[in-house]
RNA sequence: CGGAGCGUAGCGCAGCCUGGUAGCGCGUUUGCUUCGGGAGCAAAAGGCCGAGGGUUCAAAUCCCUCCGCUCCGACCA
């Protein structure tokens, strides 16, 4: 391929929208164009890179023994209504009608669709287990898109189903999915973390998440050196220690006039915020409930779901604050609330707490002194885990600190169980000729989204650092004096040889000076660069460099065993 | 959905406060000179200043409405 054919733009400064280094690098570097918020085309360099990832995915899902098929992005209401999701999505997704007012999911994910192709085929034990895949575009209408294709409304995304005869056999399904991840972000030069997950609106009850560590990333995660521990901190777990609290005074109520936040109150009072009770008031699934939780500590709404057995939970309006505990927000406690009826949870962490303060349940007053067993109507069985976990933490598994960082997911695989097969009534028979329902992993990778994710991870000051196995172009041969028919002819005879040893390459035969050649090629992040040019014909050879070494490294090969040098160098990057 | 900021040439921006014939840099085109890490000079093309309405003799500039984009928030009471 020659650069002056091949529609490369690169930009000489930042975009003004882009804040992330790898956006930044994405555009500049000509890989992709926004269209609209969240809405990008692809130029021919992204389409490249996106195209490799796709191959480096299917030849893993291969391996792994996956059915590549396709699905439509246009779903039937109906199957989504089936599983209860064309609800439950609610605005997230993007739904369309025909011309006889038909409605339609724009494909945000597939499961509904995959169970009602499965269950028309399989219907013997014998067809198990299968695991098809495909990797197509979802569409997804984010609350707020940002940071080019980490979070778009439109994306591709490559996304398997397993299915299996029972549960046990499912486990074998989700651990092949589960090693060919691993060996999907490793062949796309990613160091990608399996972490434990919460399951979210997909269902289920087990699932990991690939992460790319990253600044950028939009997830947290809680590592733990000591025994390996991984898990998103909508997820993970600490371990507390039993308090020995002792015994405190009567309750006193003090007035805190004006003060509402934590944050305020103990200024007002000179307490440190750890020695408050922090009370929220939630709903869930239409009904209130005061959650109690460290003054220095934030509510893991996940966690309470799942404690609540909730289908959604959402922090409550002014006036349920009101009606609930009779005081306005800032003012509020677990101590004899207006209605009786009122449930309160805590976090572990409070069980047998004594003289901490909470608030009073009337305005602009506090109480101190409380102690939760004595004066409140929290029972036994309300304390559980509700908290986010911070840097520092126990390891619930290990006992050593935990520690946060930030992730990119790039990867998400789920034991569903028979949450669709459910619904859709996928059933087989077995060998006595019972019919049962079939158990169903599903498995996601962002493909677009690692594409910027192997950006991010791995660049420079001076532009993309791309892993050979994704490149757009292995090599960029830099031809620094096409006029001379001798030079051009070396670049020339180069390309087809390489293309003939299978390597993706592209010569830039622009007629720009050396310097915007480099400029351009490091930009890019070509892993190899071969320098064609008059001045180093006459030194004996073309210069052959890495783009992830400094130029000091660089080696000067005859022309005659420059592709064997280049694709040793290739092997290793 | 709430708050803030921004929409001016392909890209990055100035001009707006204080209304008076639209500018700079990059990129593009042509010519000459250069030529190993984003060259210099000269010339040129390219814009209903996001859209609509209003005020005014006159609007990129002031006012109103809408649209789009970016950031923060969507909760820690």
């Amino acid at each position: 391929m020659k650069w002056t054919k091949s529609l490369i733009q690169t930009l000489r400064e930042d975009p003004g929208d882009a804040e992330i280094d790898s956006h930044k690098l994405m555009v500049r570097a000509g890989l992709m164009k926004k269209l609209a918020g969240g809405l990008y085309t692809y130029l021919p360099l992204g389409m490249r890179a996106l195209n490799k990832v796709q191959r480096r995915v299917r030849e893993e899902m291969d391996r792994a023994g996956a059915l590549e098929i396709v699905m439509p992005i246009l779903q039937p209401a109906e199957l989504w209504k089936t599983s209860g999701r064309w609800e439950s999505m609610g605005p997230g997704m993007f739904r369309v009608k025909d011309r006889a007012q038909h409605d339609y999911a724009m494909s945000p994910t597939a499961e509904e669709t995959v169970t009602e192709v499965v269950k028309g085929i399989v219907s013997s034990y014998r067809q198990l287990p299968v695991t098809v895949y495909q990797i197509q575009w979802k569409f997804r209408d984010e609350i707020r898109p940002r940071f080019g294709l980490m979070r778009s409304k439109e994306f591709l995304m490559k996304d398997a189903y397993s299915f299996d005869t029972s549960l046990e056999a499912a486990d074998a399904s989700y651990m092949a999915m589960f090693d060919a991840y691993r060996r999907v972000f490793a062949r796309c030069g990613l160091k990608a973390y399996p972490v434990e997950a919460d399951t979210g609106d997909i269902g289920g009850k087990f699932s990991h998440e690939f992460h790319v560590l990253a600044d950028a990333g939009e997830d947290g995660i809680a590592f733990c050196d000591g025994c390996g521990y991984a898990a998103n901190l909508e997820k993970a777990e600490r371990r507390v220690a039993a308090r020995d609290d002792a015994p405190c005074g009567e309750m006193e109520t003090v007035p805190t006039p004006g003060a509402k936040t934590i944050d305020e109150v103990s200024k007002f009072m000179g307490v440190p915020g750890s020695a408050f009770v922090k009370s929220l008031v939630y709903v869930a699934d239409g009904r209130p409930v005061m959650v109690c939780v460290p003054g220095d500590r934030d509510v893991n709404e996940v966690k309470l779901r799942h404690f609540l057995d909730a289908k959604k939970v959402e922090l409550a309006d002014y006036d349920t604050v009101l009606a609930a505990t009779g005081a306005n927000a800032g003012s509020v406690g677990p101590v004899g609330p207006a209605d009786a009826t009122l449930r309160i949870v805590a976090d572990q962490e409070l069980r047998g707490a004594r003289g901490c303060i909470t608030g009073a349940n009337r305005d602009d007053h506090h109480i101190r002194n409380v102690d939760l067993d004595r004066d409140t109507a929290i029972k036994a069985g309300d304390y559980a885990d509700l908290v986010v976990v911070r840097d520092g933490d126990i390891c619930a598994k290990c006992g050593k600190p935990l520690v946060i960082k930030r992730g990119i997911e790039v990867g998400h695989v789920f034991k569903l169980g028979t949450k669709y097969t459910d619904a859709f009534r996928a059933v087989y028979k077995n060998d006595s000729l019972e019919e049962k329902t079939m158990v169903m992993g599903c498995y996601g990778i962002g493909v677009s989204r690692t594409v910027q994710a192997v950006i991010e991870q791995s660049h420079d000051r001076d532009g993309i650092v791309w892993p050979a196995s994704v490149a757009p172009y292995q090599v960029c041969i830099c031809l620094l004096d096409p006029d001379r028919a001798e030079v051009a002819g070396v670049a020339d005879e180069l390309e087809s040889a390489l293309e003939s040893a299978g390597v993706d390459v592209i010569v830039d035969d622009r007629s720009e000076r050396p310097g915007v050649k480099f400029k351009d090629a490091d930009l890019i992040g070509f892993p190899v660069r071969v320098v064609v040019g008059a001045k180093g014909l006459e030194k004996g050879g073309v210069e052959v460099k890495l783009r992830r070494e400094d130029k000091s490294k660089t080696r000067v090969v005859p022309p005659a065993d420059a592709v064997a040098a280049i694709t040793e160098l290739l092997a290793g990057c």
